[in-house]
RNA sequence: AGUCUCUUAGCUCAGCUGGUUAGAGCGCUACACUGAUAAUGUAGAGGUCUCCGGUUCAAAUCCGGGAGGGACUACCA
């Protein structure tokens, strides 16, 4: 008997399923978009609309893809999305980053070095095929995360038209006079009479000799002067700073000495000489040159000193004092000897005090023929003969021998030296570079705001671009220079132009293969032809103008560039120097930056701390989707934290999120919105209220995309979700959705609104969870498109009239009504009085307020609160046990209902039974099921 | 070591220009339902807002300092 009225429900009913089952089904989609050809589709669809320009940063082509990789596609993914959906064409062409070290040390293990085992030129092929294979592997796990983009059509850096126009874009830069020769210190093996490259450098122990010498101070008085002393004390005998160094061979490209600016330093009084030292290593200084009487008679901070002249040991030279944050306490005397073209620091500092990058050594590791006193020794073999002309020049203080961790070959394992050799560089100041690019960054809007604070102090303070490098794979520096003015050929804008239509053709092994006749003719003689390589940071830089500029749907400058943080360092950087070089302007509007991905804990994740997740993992594990919610549900402005439990919670979120979109489709299965829609004003007014709701939420969503919240997005949808669907509205409508006549007004109505919110939240939904979502859209009723990428925001949401009676606020306070009950209810249940809230009759006493609210939904208010029976009555009316409510102005009497319970609807009313033909059915449900079907007005 | 940055319940996030007992969802616990069912509903327990000072009638919110995490740079004459 009961079944038989079961079957004169209306239960909801649906294929969707209820297991995303993600790891199997995903891939069965990315299959239907590929052969769809989705991503043309969607140019198509949008052409001709407002462009938004998001440029990739390339990533470099080595490796699987590790999760910080994900993070940064996915967010861009999030963007194009959600922008298409906005209206506007949004292409999105991604890139690989091709040329450079990581990879030539890959296929050197492969294949052995280039120039030894195998030629440059089998080398660079082999890079090439190298190359290619990371970036097919990396492709296909990007395209696995359901990024949309012109993946048969990405940008290489070693496609053959880009490396043609990286080599156009150093000649504009040329042009446009930024570029300047200059000296830079490497590491160097005087053996393979080249440089070596940060990973052919291997540290070993090794014996130097330590020692500690005089450089006079020029002008006395005004160095006393500038310290603290005793008045009329100034101490006697010649006044000299000490520096103490390991290299002494070094000594001849002396250029200054270094104190720093902090450091306390003292003059001390011996037998016959004042010497400067640190405070800080005084004693120990003493002790090591045997001095036992001496006493300080001046201290002075580093910074007093800067620009005083002290002279050179044995040069006719004098070189200022100069500060540096380098200098230590950790050895030595607090004073650093420094050879600009001899080490790194001492070049850094150099540069900022324009000392000149001298380098008496040539490649063969012996002082040029130039050298006063040391010609043609070798620097390790003359470290003996420096020592010699220190002691007769009566310079040395001390020298010992000390065992120290030192720089070797890799390959001859003898020790290295920093030697300064040719280099191109982008100078930041010849041609203002620097202010330029500087005022660009005005013109960027940097998203959080201290990326601008930070790329400019990284700009204020950065040392020219050196650009060139020794290495093999690499885009070659393509100019010819004179071989005795080392000037670049005249004209070289035109040689660059006829160099880039070859390697158009052929690649960069052109360049290599060509013979400078070919373009030079009877000149050739007196020119080189550059082998060095370009910086890859270079190719990055540059890709405005061999990406954006080329392709026809882009263009420069772009919308957005977003990327980690530590981009500030490289890319951004990079691209916006290379940009204003050429353009005098910024590469992009705007740019976005994101943390790092981080354990449980916030820490860095490693392989050795094993706290690693790959993103292949959480894919097979939890589908692509569950990872690109946990990205959207997380603020990636800062560091990104991910772990089981965080992935977990996440997975938690996205089951809630596919269930309430299972049960809006299983409950309007059976709806054609062509026929059976509603119209807005013949509506039922609780439907209407969820329209609203998901207006309000429709317009939070779109602020939250075009700011880039996506943490918001998930948050507010997935609050939607729960709180209005599943506790109020969809909680509420299940009663006129089972029961009520299935083509009866008060079933479209509810249908109309849920059709409506499902067609709004695939949409919210489909830049995060884009395989979800497009599968929800094939299961939304009536006529579609193929794909809801191909959509715009829906606009079927209505926003309630201003002065409606049931406005929101109208709602708000039922809700805090029915808050308040639910509460009272749950204290009969646990009392054992009642299981089903349908168990239970209401009687609300309220103030007037609330009784005006309440009664404006009549007999429909038991619906509000799933209960039998809801009666309202004025406050003054309350019996002594109704109960006081959270509410203030509502009392409340639970009665236990003592009626019969329809077998149909579940309620108990007083009129079940009460129809001969249906002995079990309510009054209700005989006119759902024989008669022309119950009305409703609100609820 | 320097520069920048972050730190609100077990988890993920809100808390605007300082103002009543600091919010949400998840998770957890209990209960209910069995017509969203490896689902759903209801209720409850969870926080010295990283710590220490200061400004203020009043600070999670402003200022200073410390601790811890992260990014970048520097790693040595």
């Amino acid at each position: 008997m009961t079944m038989d009225y079961k079957k004169t429900l209306n239960l909801p009913n649906t294929e969707f399923p209820m297991k995303g089952n993600l790891a199997q089904r995903e891939p069965e989609r990315l299959k239907k978009w590929n052969e769809a050809n989705l991503y043309q589709k969607i140019r198509e669809t949008f052409a001709g609309r407002p462009q938004f320009i998001l440029h990739d940063g390339p990533p470099y082509a080595n490796g699987e893809i590790h999760i910080g990789h994900a993070v940064n596609k996915v967010l861009k993914d999030f963007i194009v999305k959600s922008k298409t959906l906005s209206g506007f064409d949004a292409p999105y062409v991604p890139g690989w980053d091709c040329h450079g070290l990581p990879i030539e040390l890959m296929v050197e293990k492969k294949i052995g070095k280039a120039g030894v085992k195998v030629s440059p030129a089998v080398f660079r092929k082999a890079c090439r095929e190298y190359a290619g294979k990371q970036v097919d592997i990396q492709k296909e796990a990007f395209i696995r995360l359901g990024i949309l983009g012109d993946w048969h059509n990405p940008y290489l850096t070693m496609d053959f038209a880009f490396e043609a126009n990286i080599v156009r874009s150093l000649g504009k830069i040329n042009q446009k006079g930024h570029i300047t020769a200059g000296a830079k210190p490497v590491h160097w093996c005087t053996d393979c009479g080249s440089a070596l490259a940060e990973a052919e450098v291997e540290y070993e122990d090794k014996h130097s000799p330590a020692i500690d010498v005089r450089f006079q101070v020029v002008d006395e008085a005004a160095f006393m002067a500038l310290c603290h002393h005793a008045p009329d004390y100034e101490g006697r005998g010649p006044l000299s700073v000490v520096i103490w160094t390991t290299t002494p061979w070094t000594l001849p490209a002396n250029q200054g000495v270094a104190l720093n600016p902090e450091l306390e330093y003292v003059v001390v009084q011996c037998e016959s000489e004042r010497l400067v030292v640190a405070e800080a290593l005084l004693k120990d200084a003493m002790l090591r040159y045997d001095i036992e009487h001496y006493h300080v008679i001046g201290y002075c901070k580093g910074d007093a000193w800067e620009h005083q002249l002290l002279q050179h040991p044995f040069y006719d030279r004098q070189v200022p004092i100069i500060l540096g944050d380098h200098v230590t306490t950790d050895a030595g005397t607090g004073a650093v000897h420094t050879a600009p073209g001899h080490g790194q620091d001492d070049y850094v500092v150099g540069q900022k005090y324009g000392l000149p990058v001298d380098n008496p050594v040539g490649a063969d590791g012996v002082f040029l023929a130039n050298t006063e006193l040391f010609a043609g020794e070798h620097v390790f073999t003359a470290n003996a003969h420096v020592l010699a002309v220190l002691e007769s020049k009566k310079k040395l203080v001390h020298h010992e021998a000390i065992l120290h961790s030192y720089p070797h070959c890799w390959r001859h394992k003898t020790p290295i030296i920093f030697r300064a050799t040719a280099q191109w560089f982008i100078s930041m100041n010849k041609n203002k570079l620097r202010e330029q690019a500087l005022d660009a960054v005005k013109q960027v809007e940097w998203i959080p705001d201290w990326g601008q604070a930070r790329i400019e102090s990284m700009l204020e303070g950065r040392p020219d671009w050196c650009i060139s490098r020794q290495r093999t794979w690499g885009v070659p520096i393509t100019f010819f220079i004179h071989k005795e003015t080392r000037e670049l050929h005249p004209r070289t804008p035109e040689l660059i132009e006829e160099v880039a239509k070859r390697i158009e053709e052929k690649g960069i092994e052109a360049w290599f293969e060509l013979e400078k006749e070919e373009l030079l003719g009877a000149e050739a003689a007196d020119y080189e032809k550059m082998t060095d390589t370009l910086d890859v940071w270079f190719d990055s830089g540059v890709t405005h103008a061999c990406v954006l500029e080329q392709r026809e749907q882009l263009r420069s400058p772009a919308d957005l560039y977003l990327e980690g943080s530590d981009q500030h360092r490289g890319w951004f950087q990079s691209s916006l120097l290379a940009s204003t070089a050429m353009n005098d302007v910024a590469p992009y509007k705007a740019v976005l930056t994101h943390g790092f991905t981080v354990d449980k804990n916030g820490e860095k994740m490693s392989k050795s701390k094993g706290n690693v997740i790959p993103p292949q993992s959480v894919m097979k594990n939890l589908g692509a989707d569950v990872l690109r919610l946990w990205i959207a549900s997380t603020d990636y402005r800062s560091e990104m934290r991910v772990s089981d439990e965080i992935l977990e919670r996440t997975s938690d979120g996205y089951r809630r999120l596919r269930n309430t979109a299972r049960f809006l489709l299983s409950s309007i299965n059976d709806f054609n919105p062509a026929v059976d829609l509603v119209e807005t004003q013949d509506l039922l007014a609780l439907d209407r209220w969820i329209l609203d709701r998901a207006y309000a939420l429709q317009e939070e969503v779109k602020t939250a995309y075009e700011t880039y919240q996506f943490q918001h997005i998930y948050q507010k949808v997935h609050h939607f979700c729960v709180i209005d669907l599943g506790g109020f509205y969809l909680d509420i409508i299940k009663d006129r959705q089972y029961t009520a006549k299935a083509d009866g007004l008060a079933r479209r109505s509810a249908q109309t609104a849920m059709y409506h919110v499902v067609e709004a939240l695939t949409r919210w939904l489909a830049p995060i969870i884009s395989y979800t979502a497009d599968e929800i859209w094939q299961y939304i009723p009536g006529e579609r498109s193929e794909s809801v990428f191909l959509e715009t925001w829906y606009e079927g949401l209505v926003k309630f009239d201003e002065d409606a009676v049931m406005n929101r606020e109208f709602w708000q306070k039922i809700m805090s009504v029915r808050t308040a009950i639910s509460k009272e209810l749950e204290k009969s249940r646990s009392k054992g009085d009642i299981g089903s809230s349908l168990n239970a009759e209401l009687e609300l006493y309220c103030n007037v307020e609330f009784f005006d609210v309440l009664n404006q939904l009549s007999d429909e208010l038991r619906f509000i609160f799933i209960t039998s029976q809801a009666a309202v009555f004025a406050e003054q009316l309350a019996p002594v046990e109704a109960i006081q409510t959270e509410v203030e102005g509502l009392k409340l009497v639970v009665t236990i209902s003592e009626h019969k319970k329809c077998v149909r609807c579940w309620h108990q009313r007083a009129d079940v039974g009460q129809h001969e033909d249906h002995e079990e059915l309510c009054a209700r449900c005989v006119e759902n099921v024989s008669g022309s079907g119950e009305q409703r007005h609100y609820a």
